[in-house]
Parts: C-alpha cells; sequence; structure tokens
DNA sequence: ATGAAAGCGCTAACAC
DNA sequence: GTGTTAGCGCTTTCAT
C-alpha cells in the first residue's frame, strides 16, 4: 500500500514533506492543492501523484490561521430526536453542498445554557456563518452573536426578534389559525395536550397563539395534560385516556405534536370513538412518516425543509461579504385538515 | 452594553486586545483563560473582567495549531432521519459530555464517495478521534482512517473487519436470529420486505443472515418486495398490500426496519388478518417511537445508545494517548416477540 | 510560472 | 507568578 509510506512516519503529513518529495516548492504545492494561480502542468502532475502517493491531507487548521477564511457553518438545533430537526439539516445541506461551505452540527437539548456553550465552542473555530433554531437566547448568547461578525440566521420561528437575519414561521399564528379552523367546525369543548413546554418556545408560542384565539371566539381550554420526556405514540395514547377520563365531555384534543396525535387517534379508534364525529384531532408538524395511520390526522406543516433551504441561501449570499441589510422571511405554514377534523361551514 | 466595544472594532479579538486592555501579557492572559499554570488571584480577575468586558473568543484555530491538540471528535454516520443514528449520537454526547472532548457530526447519505469526502474534510481538521457508522468503506477512505494516527471506532457492524477498534452487533447473526425465531414458531411462508439495499450493508446483512438460516431449516424467501426511499409507515401500508395480493398464501412477513413494519401491521389489521394466527410480522431496531400501536410488532433492539456510549469511551481513553491495543466489542440484539410473532414449542 | 519571506493568533518551553 | 522567544503549517505578498 502506498499510504502506508507515511503511516510509518507516525506524524502528520506536512506541505514540506509534499513539497521534498515532489521536488517542488511548498507554496507551489499549495497553489497546486488549492487550485489557485498558474501552475504548469507538469509539476501539477508531479505534485499530485506525490501527495496521492504520501496520502497527504491538508491540514485546514494552518490553512485557515493563515488565509483567515473558514469554510464551516455552525448548525444548532436543540435536539435531533425530534425529526424536525433532521429535515431543517437536510434542507442546509442540500444547499450547502452547492458551495464551498460546509455544515457542522451542533445540539442544545433545550438547555440555554448548554446552547451559551455550544455557541461559544463554535464560534471559538470562527466559523464562516451560524444558523441556529429559535429567537431566545441567554444574553451572553445574544452577547457573542452580536459581535461575532458574521452572518447569522436564527430559524424556525418568526415572534420576536431576530439578531441578524430569521427564517421561520409564526407559531402564535400557527396555533391561532388551528383554533379558528376548530371553532368554525363547530367544536366547543376543547383539550389541550402537549409537552411540559417552559423550554420550548415555539410549542409554547403555539399554545398562546390557540388559547388567544379560542378566547376571542369566547372559549377556553376546557382541559389539558402534559407530559415530559420523548414524544411517542405511548406518550399520546396514556395522555389521551388520562384526559378523556377526567372530562369525557371533551369534543377536540389538540395536540403539541403530530407524533403524540398519533397515539391520540389510535387510542380514540380503539374506544370507537367516532373521529371527527365526536371528538376532532389535531396535532402540528405535518410528519410525513405517519402517513398510512388508520387516518390522516389534521396537522400544520411546519416549512422544515424549506427554512433549511432559505436560512443556507442567506448563509452563502452573505458569507465573506460586508453583510448588507439582514432578510427576514416569514413562511406560511399550511393547513391539512386531513380525516380527524370537521370541515367548518365557512371557508378561510 | 460592554460587549459593543468588541462590535465597534470590526474585527475579532484577539489575545493581545485583553492583554493590553488588562495590562498583563498575552501569555499569562492565555494561562488564565485556560486555567493552566499558577496565577495570582488578583490578575486573574483583573483578566477574567477584561475578557468578559471585550466579549473576547479565544480563537481555537490558533490554539489549535499552537498546541497541536484538537478537541473534536468526528462521528459520520449515514443518516439523521432513521431516528437510529440520533440515538446514537445522543449515547456519543453522554459520554463526551463528560471529557473536554467535542463530537462534530457528518452525514454521507448512505453514499461511498460522499463518505469520503465528508472523511477527508472532517480529517483536515485533525479531530482526536473519529466515530463512523459501518465496515465497508472505499479504498481511499480506508488508506485515509489507517493513516490518520487517531483513535477510530467503526459502529454498529461487527460482520468485517475493522481499521482499528468496533463496537456493534452482527447483522447476519440478527437475521439468522429473527428467522430460527420464525421457522420455530411454525411459520413456513415467509415474505421478505426491505429497502433496495446496496449500500444499506447492514440491512443487506440482515437479509443474508435471514436468507441462509431459512435454507438451513430448508426453507427460502417465498417472495419479496423492495422500495426507495425513507422509510415511513405508508410504505410499509404500500408493500405489504402489494406483496399479499401477489402472495396471498404468506404466512409471515419479515421488514427490514420497524416503520414500514408498522405499515404492514396497520394494512393486516386493516384487512382482519389474524395477527399472528394468520400472518405473523416482525421489523427491526426496537423503536420506542412506535410503542402504542394496536399491537407490538417483533423486533430485534439495535443496542443503538449502547454503542454509541462505548465507541466514546474508547476515543475517551486513547484520545491523545499512544493507541495500545484496538477494542472489539460484539453487543448481543434481544429479541422482542411483541404481539405479531408466536411463540415457538422449542426456547432458545 | 515559481520561490522567499513574513506572519496569521496562539501555546510550549524556557527564562527570570 | 510572570514574561520572552520561537514556531505550529499553512497562505499572503512580493520578488524573480
Amino acid at each position: 500500500m502506498t499510504s502506508d509510506a507515511s503511516a510509518n512516519l507516525n506524524r502528520p503529513l506536512t506541505l514540506r514533506d509534499v513539497s521534498e518529495a515532489s521536488g517542488v516548492s511548498e507554496m507551489t504545492v499549495s497553489r497546486v492543492l488549492r487550485n489557485r494561480g498558474d501552475v504548469s502542468e507538469k509539476t501539477r502532475d508531479k505534485v499530485l501523484e506525490a501527495a496521492k502517493t504520501l496520502g497527504y491531507v491538508p491540514n485546514k487548521i494552518a490553512g485557515a490561521l493563515a488565509s483567515q477564511r473558514v469554510n464551516l457553518v455552525a448548525v444548532i438545533v436543540p435536539s435531533l430526536g425530534n425529526l424536525v430537526f433532521p429535515e431543517v439539516l437536510s434542507g442546509i445541506t442540500e444547499v450547502l453542498d452547492e458551495t464551498e461551505l460546509q455544515p457542522v452540527y451542533g445540539v442544545t437539548n433545550y438547555e440555554p445554557e448548554r446552547e451559551e456553550k455550544v455557541l461559544y465552542d463554535m464560534l471559538s473555530w470562527r466559523p464562516a456563518g451560524l444558523i441556529l433554531a429559535g429567537l431566545e437566547h441567554t444574553d451572553a448568547s445574544r452577547a457573542m452573536l452580536r459581535s461575532a461578525g458574521i452572518p447569522i440566521v436564527e430559524i424556525m420561528d418568526s415572534d420576536g426578534t431576530p439578531v441578524d437575519a430569521m427564517v421561520g414561521i409564526s407559531h402564535r399564528r400557527a396555533g391561532r389559525h388551528m383554533a379558528q379552523a376548530i371553532v368554525e367546525a363547530g367544536y366547543r369543548k376543547i383539550g389541550f395536550l402537549g409537552t411540559k413546554m417552559p423550554l420550548d418556545h415555539r410549542a409554547r408560542k403555539r399554545f398562546e397563539g390557540f388559547t388567544e384565539a379560542l378566547a376571542k371566539e369566547g372559549l377556553e381550554v376546557a382541559d389539558q395534560e402534559f407530559y415530559e420526556g420523548g414524544s411517542s405514540i405511548m406518550k399520546g395514547r396514556e395522555m389521551t385516556q388520562a384526559l378523556l377520563t377526567r372530562s369525557p365531555d371533551l369534543d377536540f384534543l389538540y395536540y403539541s405534536n403530530d407524533m403524540v396525535g398519533a397515539g391520540g387517534l389510535l387510542y380514540c379508534l380503539d374506544q370507537d370513538i367516532d373521529v371527527p364525529g365526536q371528538i376532532g384531532l389535531a396535532g402540528f408538524n405535518g410528519l410525513r412518516l405517519l402517513e398510512g395511520l388508520p387516518k390522516t390526522l389534521a396537522t400544520m406543516d411546519a416549512c422544515r425543509a424549506d427554512i433549511g433551504r432559505e436560512a443556507a441561501q442567506i448563509i452563502a449570499r452573505h458569507a465573506g461579504h460586508p453583510s448588507a441589510e439582514a432578510e427576514r422571511h416569514v413562511l406560511k405554514p399550511t393547513l391539512a385538515l386531513g380525516d380527524t377534523l370537521k370541515r367548518g361551514p365557512r371557508r378561510r
């Protein structure tokens, strides 16, 4: 194996090694490896040959320090266990793949202090741009964001003031919108089931928008149930059972996400409850994963991949450049009534 | 805001800025910021005060170049859309959080050339260790791995030869094991439903082990159906319908993962098929997410979080140290019969 | 088309 | 306990 040449060296190879092996100056080797400047066909071949034979991998640390340019885009999300975020990431990747930029992911577990640490650690690598979920950050985080000197896009949410750019939906509006559809369909005794959400600001805002819109109609949430930990079908079942046992007269159940909503749906069907006649159901997210259940849950698409794509495009446009005006994109989620929410008499 | 002091500078702050602001040498500032060496209480306070006021974020690029140490652990997985991988990542994070090390994630989309590129890009940042899924890599990738000079752990699979350390399960054995349970339960006309798997080596190996064990019993897969793209309940439904329409006499359906298996289960229940009497079903992965379906699908736990944790522990032990003997851990997945696979007469 | 010198921002090693 | 010097592995700039 040719690459064993390096394995025996017991230290990472440097440009100098390639330079000596090819009989070409370090500078020219560097030019060849980066496709910069004019290099004769002949030297180029010699260099590439040598680099390949040795198994040379450039040291980006040194390169970044010298050139003051880093092609990394830091991406910070609360979780990967919630399918929503991987979908956003794939939108980001899709766009950045067309550029020189490369995403690097960090996860906060919805903890502000953890976000602060992850942010600090990522910024210390001087990325070319930063994408992070949400508009709520600690003061220290916000200070770092402001003085980072790179394009920053806050995503997923538009209810608040971003530090720089923003791409998201209004979760308050989404909650309101769903409440209106529910009321228009004629439901009146409405229950809510969701996560304990002190830290999930988007779920909280949906809930706030929801209750607010109900209030406008002279209604309020008749009963509610909260859970901790990850979302699952089982959680949805258990919560629904608990809620309906306590408040058997509810005629609608609004879930903070599709996964628990699916559990609720299965529970209702098990109990031979007429859905959406006796009880209507709705979730949030538009998880395609769940299509194929006995009935299609009413839900609202959160525009995940679009958000990722647009955020990445903003970074790609602004990275390295003197940042112009901050872009703010508010996307509009689509309501899907599915089979679990009666169509109302009025149209919206 | 104090941090605006830096915002006005329009260039990233350096150690020198903190040094000047605090009247302490760069070296001592460096010591304070890294908690290294003895520094008097008084100077320490002065430095921290200045650093905080300015909003200084150390430049790890320069630090890493000077110290020749990077605290990053590169983690490369095929996908984030398959819940399995986020679970592995959380196992990794859990362990690395206790150390100075920090995971950085890359995604390959199951494409070998993409893995090669991601690997190259990540290695060029000279991480302290590397964790990657699978044992199958291009020659170039393998060459990079061999000469990287850092601890490397290949995870999720144990059917093959790792470059260095390895933590995984035998998917061949998992497939065999499931086949045996199925045959022992008395099923004979067995169908298989899975991804087109030229690139998903683990799914392929499960299938190979499965057919191999059937062959030992004088059986073979009676019919099969393959799909492309992501797994979903709907896919499982559609495939199951197609397969059962074509081969109505099948008495068992083995799915390459739980998500499509769940779709198959729902389809069978819709059709009033007696499960597991008339037809038995099984999937793979032990996705807790799906608990709560009308019946619990027979499945096999892939030890995801354990794999992540053990891999991270290996990295933590070996990072920086002269690598001792390569560790090889083969975990044993647990078979869960659930409600969709009859218990056989013999015990295993 | 190629090379030499300087230096990116930090830390190791050694003075004091 | 603190400061000084050298240099990490590249790229920039300027010379040839």
